[in-house]
Formats: C-alpha cells, sequence, structure tokens
DNA sequence: GTGGTGTACTGGTCAGACCAGACATTGGTC
DNA sequence: GACCAATGTCTGGTCTGACCAGTACACCAC
C-alpha cells in the first residue's frame, strides 16, 4: 500500500510533510539512507520531478543530507528548532539562576567596562545622577520601599549599560534583568530588607561607580564583576536558609 | 552571453545563488514579477527542472513568492522574520552590526572559557566530531555550498557553547547568532565565498578547537575573541568593497 | 456600458531518456 | 593468498517535450 494517505497531495509539499513526518515518526532515524528516488517515488505516487522538490526543500531545511551516487540520508541534527523561551528553564532547573546570573555578570562587566572608557561626560552626568539617587534614597528613608529601591538600583546599573553606547548590550542586558526580576524578585527583596547585605551592595555601587566616572575600564570591570558574584552568594545563602525554614514549617504541618 | 558566469554552474544551486545576486544587486526589486520559467530557462541556459528546483529552494527561504498562473515575484518583506526586537535597529543603523558582534564575542569568549574549564570528556568528542565535519567539508568539497558551511559553523560554536553547561548562556548566544545571520546573511555569504577569509576561518577554528578539547580556558578564550574581531574587519572590508560596487553601473541588458 | 468567452500566457506535473558519481563484485596480476 | 584494476549496477543530477490547470486580458455579444 502506498504512502499517499495522510499528506497524499501528490505534490511537492505534500512529499516534504509526508517525509518529514516519516521522519519525526521514527520510521526513517538519522544517519539512515532513505529509500532511492524511484523506489520513492513509487511508494508516494509522484513523479520524480515532483520528488526531487520535495526532497530539495527538506534540504533546504537541513532535514536531509544528498550525496550524488549515494544517496539522501536523515540529517543527524534533526532537532533545529527550538523556541523554548527561556523562561521554562527555571520552573524545571533551579540552577538556572546562577546561570543567569553568571551570564549577566559577563555583559555588566563589559559594560562597565565600555562605559569607562567610551563613556562621555554627559554619560557620567547621568550616572552620577541615578547614583546619587540611589544612594540618597538608602541614607535618608527610614524605612526603605524595596520596590522603589530595586527600580533605582536598575536604573544606575542601566545608566551604566547605555554609556557603553552598544544598543545591543543594552537590549540583551535588559532582557536578562527582567527576566532575573521577574523570576526571582522575592529573593532579591529578601536581599535588600537585610542589613548586611545591603551594606556590602551600596559599597560596591559605589566603587562602581567612582571606577567608571574616572575613566578606569579594567577597574570598573573588576568591581561589576565583584559585584555580581557576591549577590549570587548571598541569594545561594537566602536559599539555603529558605529550605530550612521550608523544613521546619513541614514539620510544624505535621503537628497540626 | 548568457548571465551565467558567475554562479554559473548549470545547476539549482547555480540557479538559486544567481537569481538572489539579482535581486540583492537590486536588478529584481521586492514586489516585481520575476520573468516566466521558461524565459529564465533561456537566460540561465538550464532545464526547467533545475531552474525549478532552484526557484524552490529560494521559495524554501521566502525570498520569492510564485502563485499558480500568475508568475513568481520578489518576496516584500526579504527577511520576513522580524519577530525581534533588534531587527528595526539594523535597518537605521548599519553600525549595529558592529556592536552585536562585539557582544557576540564577548558570549562566545566566555563560552569557550567555560567549555574549556567545564566540558567533560563527552562535550569534548561531540565538538570534535562538528570540528572534524566542518573541517572535512571545506578540505573536500570542490564547490563549497555556503548555506551548508555555515550550519556546520554554527552547530561547531553551538557545540561549544553548549559545553558551559549554562543553558542560559546558549539561549543567549544562540538568539544573537540567529539575528546576525538573518540579518546579514549576504555578507557572511561572501565572506565564505572568498579564499582568502575562508583560509582565515578554518586556521582559527582550528586553533579554537584545538584550545577547547585540551582544556585550555584562557587560551581558547583569547582565540574566540580573535575570531569575532578577524571576522567583523572582514564584513567590514567586505562592506566598503561592496559600497565601492554599487557605486558602480550594474545595469544588466536585456533584464528591464 | 456590462458581462461572458476565447485565447495566450503563467506555473504544476508527468514520463522517459541519458549523464555522472559511488560502490561492490569480479577477475586478473603479483 | 594479497593486492589492484576493470566493470556492472546501483545512486542522484540533468534534460527534453508533453500535457494539465490556473490567471489575465482582449474581444465580442448583449
Amino acid at each position: 500500500m502506498p504512502l499517499t494517505s495522510d499528506h497524499g497531495l501528490r505534490t511537492p509539499d505534500g512529499v516534504a510533510a509526508t517525509l518529514e513526518q516519516l521522519i519525526l515518526d521514527g520510521v526513517f532515524r538519522p544517519g539512515q539512507l532513505l529509500p532511492s528516488e524511484r523506489r520513492l517515488c513509487d511508494k508516494l505516487g509522484v513523479s520524480r520531478s515532483s520528488l526531487r522538490e520535495g526532497l530539495r526543500i527538506l534540504r533546504s531545511k537541513g532535514v536531509i543530507d544528498t550525496r550524488h551516487g549515494r544517496g539522501s540520508s536523515v540529517a543527524q541534527l534533526v532537532p533545529p528548532r527550538d523556541d523554548n523561551p527561556l523562561m521554562h528553564l527555571f520552573k524545571s532547573q533551579p540552577r538556572t539562576l546562577y546561570d543567569l546570573l553568571e551570564v549577566r555578570a559577563l555583559l555588566e562587566g563589559e559594560s562597565a567596562f565600555l562605559a569607562a572608557s567610551r563613556g562621555t561626560p554627559a554619560d557620567r552626568v547621568l550616572i552620577t545622577r541615578h547614583y546619587l539617587e540611589m544612594a540618597d534614597y538608602v541614607a535618608e528613608a527610614g524605612i526603605i520601599d524595596v520596590e522603589r529601591l530595586a527600580r533605582l538600583d536598575h536604573a544606575f546599573h542601566l545608566a551604566i549599560c547605555q554609556a557603553s553606547h552598544n544598543p545591543v548590550l543594552v537590549h540583551t542586558l535588559q532582557s536578562l534583568t527582567d527576566l532575573l526580576l521577574s523570576s526571582v524578585f522575592a529573593s532579591v527583596k529578601n536581599l535588600y530588607h537585610r542589613a548586611e547585605p545591603r551594606e556590602m551592595i551600596n559599597r560596591q555601587h559605589a566603587d562602581l561607580h567612582e571606577a567608571v566616572v574616572q575613566g578606569k575600564p579594567a577597574l570598573a570591570k573588576r568591581v561589576a564583576l565583584e559585584h555580581l558574584t557576591s549577590i549570587g552568594e548571598r541569594l545561594r545563602d537566602i536559599e539555603v536558609e529558605t529550605q530550612r525554614l521550608e523544613r521546619s514549617a513541614m514539620r510544624l504541618e505535621g503537628w497540626e
């Protein structure tokens, strides 16, 4: 029985769809040699011209690999597209948070480096303004609004990044920061709530601001990296602590 | 004399390359109807089967749009994938390309560093396999299929990135690479078409592969950075050259 | 004017032939 | 027995000419 039942349009697109489905179904496995063109014509009930155009589609998509005199084989790397939003990773893999911090540290470091070397006087004025706004708030506010502080913090880092004059860098860092904030905002809140990490962060912000404004690229980069690294460490501390608390809570539930 | 001189292999790939170049050169403009298949066969000196396979390639890539009884026209949006927020930057600001390369170099460098320090033996086997596949193809193929080479190239770099065991890094780099390829694929093609840059790239790939597999993080990072830097320089060279060519008349007789 | 109709295009498919590369088998030589 | 070249038959690659099927437009009857 011919295989034309499903996508059986006798057309190149139908051929491509049918063969692709067969590959996805595992009938033809990666590396395996497909039947010859003549044989496929028979099976699919199309002329060789149409079949060849169908194969051409799959070849363009990198699904198959054809060699003269040998035949067509299913490409080894079949999964070509994986449009997974990064967000889903966080649910299955908490470790991803530190992966994200790792990449963000890299970008923040480069950002600070470029800002210190390329930043114009106008950039520096802007960076200083954001820095002072944040520092003043921390120093003067009796009770800290964590969300507002997070915004000021973000604005300060963003100003530095924009001084790099690299829009791609700005965009990439922005999206990673958004991802970080939306996924672990609770942790970040905890970070700001505690006096000890907050002072550490303030100190690092002061150092970063100074290095960038004074035009010391290498120093700025180093400070930025240390900043992100220690944030990662503190978040890990909080995580461990949270887990301990959760275990206690579970024990308490048992008594109810 | 027919226009088969440049990519004038009488083969579907040659047809696709020739027509694509004519479109890029502005001989055929977006929305414009191409000559009929029979006429193109005449002009390009190929049979209708080969021509149709060539058109099928361009159709798969979204370069042309074909309607039964009407003809084939150049697609309006040559890069139809405009879902990336960064894409609009490229239209207004060609400089963005170099910004993108700058960020990509940063990520590739870190990628290579981490792969060399964290990569498992299995990672190294995979990296080597992809490297050899690419190197063998370059060495053995008489005529280079640029798209295939680009895929092999991409697979090699992706394997290195995956050896970093940081999914965030993989995802970020992937999206930047996609953006790069979809926006300046023409330039990249030119890069592969020339012997001198191709040899330079091969040498750098060999160095990168060796450094990663032998577990030399610092060296791997340096080689990766040099690789991306020199690619940027070559692209700039090509850009300058292209502008010079565009200033020269590109009117072709008989194409109306 | 309006509406149908014919006709000359367009792409889509088919069949059969031949060319060219790859490879296993065969048959020879050493 | 080991090696190597000739060869036959697979494979994909290309060409030809024919016919089918949609589209567009000029033409003609109303």
